[in-house]
Formats: structure tokens, sequence, C-alpha cells
DNA sequence: ATCCTAGGTTCGTTCACTGAACCAAGATGT
DNA sequence: ACATCTTGGTTCAGTGAACGAACCTAGGAT
């Protein structure tokens, strides 16, 4: 975290962790990384960023190993951001820290993850009540809860409302 | 999140989270609580926050129903911020976080946290190895590592370098 | 009468976030 | 040939939050 003093002072591993994923939207470019996003102009249109700020929080999570930069096509030359592994091991705090949120200040479900192979919705660690296992976030399915808008205005959150693995890449559909 | 806009055009859950817990230091204002400290000037000490935006975060987190300011003593009046259920179930994201911290971005491990009935270290989800259940916060219990400073200069490090189980009001001790 | 403690508030400075504008390289349309 | 569009940014003025030092208050203690 940056804001002109950091956590330096705290013998403490979160701290730690908060000086790289705890300022303002990092966590939620993170989040969105795992869902599936992956383009600057996705994440600027479903989230709302300021330009500058994504730009400098992509560099960020690139440098820290969470995002990786990566051409996906030589002309014109683009680039999208690819969640490493050290960004998905951040999926156990996302979790439970959206559960958290709707379990307290949320009225309705807005997301379901479920097991893919078998349909199971996910308990609050992530496992597989049916099989008794952690479900790995590439076999995680995400499917739009009751609360979720049916008719979003951005292209990518309309790509969201689709039931789709995680990590898998969003398909925008130009209108 | 209280910069301008907040994140309420996110339909998320995580979001939600973010705009009570996401503010710089609110979530280690909540870990402390979680760890035993209850009084102003004990956070002061242990997080090195300045004055004014630690009466902000202790208002906003008691608002929010996540402490409970209570009076510990009628003369001179005194009161101390316990933290309540809703704040206990920030439990497993914090653990999480600190579990990526470590993984990630630290040498050696800082605090180990294990279930007090059998002194088993806990597993990544809270869980405990031997006994095979999710322990319940006010049956672990924190003991330093070999990463923390074994002679730290303010009360409340030295006060959690013993051994002490969760929640436990911590005691710290005038020179 | 003075000092100390706990728990704040006030205030000037600094710094990050915001939003709008601008920029650039390559593709595409006409 | 020229303008326009798409993608992925940078720049910049304005604003609001964080910082840290100083100050304040109520009640004990010396």
């Amino acid at each position: 975290m940056a804001l002109g003093k950091d956590y330096a002072t705290q013998e403490c591993s979160i701290a730690r962790a908060l000086e790289i994923v705890g300022e303002r939207w990092t966590l939620l470019v993170v989040r969105d990384a795992l869902y599936g996003v992956r383009r600057y102009n996705d994440f600027l249109v479903h989230l709302g960023i300021p330009r500058a700020v994504l730009a400098a929080r992509l560099q960020l999570l690139t440098t820290e190993g969470i995002l990786e930069k990566r051409r996906y096509q030589e002309s014109p030359p683009r680039d999208e951001y690819v969640v490493t592994d050290r960004g998905i091991a951040l999926w156990p705090t996302l979790r439970s820290l959206g559960l958290w949120g709707r379990e307290h200040f949320s009225e309705t479900q807005l997301r379901a993850f479920r097991h893919a192979a078998c349909g199971t919705e996910l308990g609050p660690y992530g496992e597989c009540p049916a099989c008794g296992t952690v479900v790995p976030l590439p076999d995680v399915e995400m499917v739009p809860g009751p609360g979720l808008d049916p008719d979003p205005t951005n292209p990518v959150s309309r790509a969201l409302l689709k039931p789709k693995r995680m990590l898998e890449p969003i398909e925008t559909v130009p209108v």
C-alpha cells in the first residue's frame, strides 16, 4: 500500500499481503482476472475504474507476479493480462471475503460457485460437499445468482451472465 | 471505501465487503482486535496509525457492527472495542490472506496458529488436521514464530509474544 | 497546583484518486 | 489518400484522504 508510509513496521504476513493487494481497486482487478477478464478495456468498463489507476494496478500486479502480461496478437500488437498461480492463490481469500460480504451485507446471492464435475455448490472453504475435496479453481463453474441484473449495459457484465469456468477468458459479444 | 465514489456499480459481494473493510488500515485493526487488542492506545502504538485515522476506523467498524464499544470502567470512564461475531467471521479471510502473504512474500513464519485442545497447527482452512474439524476462534492459540522480533519496543508487541488464545484480551505490562 | 493517562479533535501538508482530455500505433472504411 | 475506429495507454488540474504534530478534555495521582 503506497500512501506515504507502508506497513513495514508490522511484523505480520497479513500486512505484507495488504502492501501488495490492499490498495483501492486492486483486489477487484484480481477478482475480475479470476473471472476471466484479461484485457485493459474489459477491466475498464467492468470496474468503472479511472484509466490511470487501472494502468498502475495492472503494472503493479504484473511486477508482483500476480498477473502476467502476454501478447495475444502481433498486428496490431495487443497484450492481455493473465492471472498467474500466485494470483490464483488469492482465490480462497476472495471467496471468503465475498462470503462474508454476502452473509452480512447482502440480501440476495449474486453468484454461485459449483464443482463443474458434479454440479454441487461449493462449501465455505471452496470444497465440494459431495466429493469431499477442495476443488481447484479451473474446475469451478461460476453461475449467476438471482440477485444479478439480468440486462447489464456493459458487454463484460453481459459475458459474465453465462455460466462459465473460472479463469476461462470471457467472450464479449460486440453489440 | 470512501474515496469519492464507492463500488456501488459492482454487483458483487466482494465489492460490498471491500466498501466496509477495504480502506487502508481497516483490516489491520480487525486483525489486532482478533488478536485481543481492545484499547485505543494499544491499537495506536501497535499499528503506528495516525490518531485521526484510528478514531475514524474504530467509529466505522463500530457502526458496521464489527466492533462493539463497551465501557470497561466508570471512573474515569473508559471504553474498549471488542470484536463481535461479525468481526470474528472475518477470521477465515484474514487467515487466508496472511497465508498468501507468507507463502509468496515472506521468508519466515511470524506466527503459528494451533488448536488449543490438542496443540496441532491449523491447516490452510483453519481446520485441525488431527481432529478433522474447523476450529472455532476461541479455541485457537496463537504462538510466536521464528521470524518475530524477540524484543520489540512497544508493550503491545511484547504482550503478543506470549502464546495466547485468540480474542482473549492482551496483557500489557507497563514498564 | 501540577502532572499524568486515556481517548480523542484540529489543522496544515502531502499524496493518491478522479475524470476528462489527449496521444499513438495499427486496422479499417471510402 | 484520408479520416475514423480500436486498443491501450499518458497527462493534468482538482479533490479528498492520509499523515503527523499539536492541542484538548476529563478524571486521577503527586
